[in-house]
DNA sequence: GCGAAAAGTGCAACAGCTTCACTTTTGAAG
DNA sequence: CTTCAAAAGTGAAGCTGTTGCACTTTTCGC
């Protein structure tokens, strides 16, 4: 499988030989390793046969990558940006939820409509358990950047529990709305009941 | 370690012979398991040691319990009971949500309280992540008999989205609160939260 | 007592992951 | 250009959870 495009890791400072050869070492990898995922499907290639494929050993593979699943995530660090981003940025009047759902709501469109090996790899993902629940354990992580981005934009205390339950739901609501038929009915539905808890919680200070 | 006591899994429904013995197995396995889990920590004891104080193969343990964490979450079935007694017969005139905090709150009390060898059980599955996160996965799995019990004590159609989610989001919180140094007050902010969105989401029908 | 199903056994193997001692490459300072 | 230390990569060996297989023992219903 060729280079997945342009779109890599935010933008391309001047990388020294060392760093460029790691990226390409780690690229290497990880291209060999979806590609054998999409061939055979996650639990049928082992570890040391896609370090054969990538031509590294499985010691090096180990170093850019901490463990089988994560090889399948590589580029999914900068979804943190966007995430606030839309919090932060969101329209004038638009409740924080709202931006949120809104977010969600994109997202998904956006997942629909790309191309073909974009949909087969979330086909994979959403069809091998380990690699759903890696998927949501990270997703998970930004739940103190996104809850801090919250309590700056409310003017609540950056400490407030409400922020980081309104974070944490915010982002679990997708993985509520996949267990529907119509996820993004459920999707909405889902922020909906946080959109009027936060505007009571909010309102009444 | 002799038997933790009276308060075996629900009643003592007559059991043959065969029954017996392997509830016995079962047991034994479990007892080990734990005495050594909390002697030397759950990573620290590997399956065939375990299956060698319990005085069983391997295989004979895999076939009570399918993987490692089980082994520390014995008799965590019939949880499932308190928690949809706790929607369904709950006070009057108190709202769903008010009646899972109640009833998640009544729960940290008894945790609180309850003989110092439950404690010890506590901090065990509180520092190893491995079980947290099991933990939290069986946690999640009674989501549809809750969110079930909330439609029919709602009203709302079965399927609606948004009984999932609230049941979803409520078994969810005590994990967001246990971020929080003050996990009381961060439980009842969370379920606040809900409960506004709740009302405002079941008051206009 | 008999036969089938269930429970248990022992062992070998696999796969993910780690450790260790080691070589090669690279960046930069002298 | 040499030198040197840090970083990247190697290879093999090993640990650990988990499974498969062929097999014995126990228990149950008849």
């Amino acid at each position: 499988m060729p280079e997945t495009g342009s779109r890599g890791a935010t933008a391309s400072a001047p990388m020294s030989r060392r760093e460029r050869k790691k990226a390409a070492t780690r690229q290497a990898i990880a291209d060999a390793a979806l590609r054998l995922f999409l061939e055979r499907g996650f639990d049928n290639v082992g570890i040391r046969e896609i370090a054969d494929a990538a031509d590294v050993s499985t010691t090096t593979l180990f170093k850019h990558f901490p463990v089988k699943e994560a090889l399948v995530f590589d580029r999914e660090a900068d979804l943190e940006a966007g995430l606030l981003a839309a919090v932060r940025e969101r329209p004038p009047g638009q409740s924080i939820p709202a931006a949120l759902r809104e977010h969600a709501l994109r997202h998904r469109r956006a997942d629909a409509d790309s191309d073909p090996r974009f949909a087969s790899f979330l086909e994979l993902v959403n069809s091998t358990p380990a690699l759903r629940d890696y998927h949501q354990a990270m997703w998970l992580r930004h739940t103190a950047a996104l809850a801090e981005a919250i309590a700056e934009e409310s003017g609540l205390p950056a400490d407030d529990p409400a922020c980081t339950a309104l974070a944490h739901f915010a982002l679990e609501a997708p993985r509520v709305a996949r267990a529907h038929d119509d996820a993004r009915e459920a999707l909405i539905r889902a922020f909906d009941l946080l959109d009027h808890g936060w505007r009571a919680l909010t309102s009444r200070t």
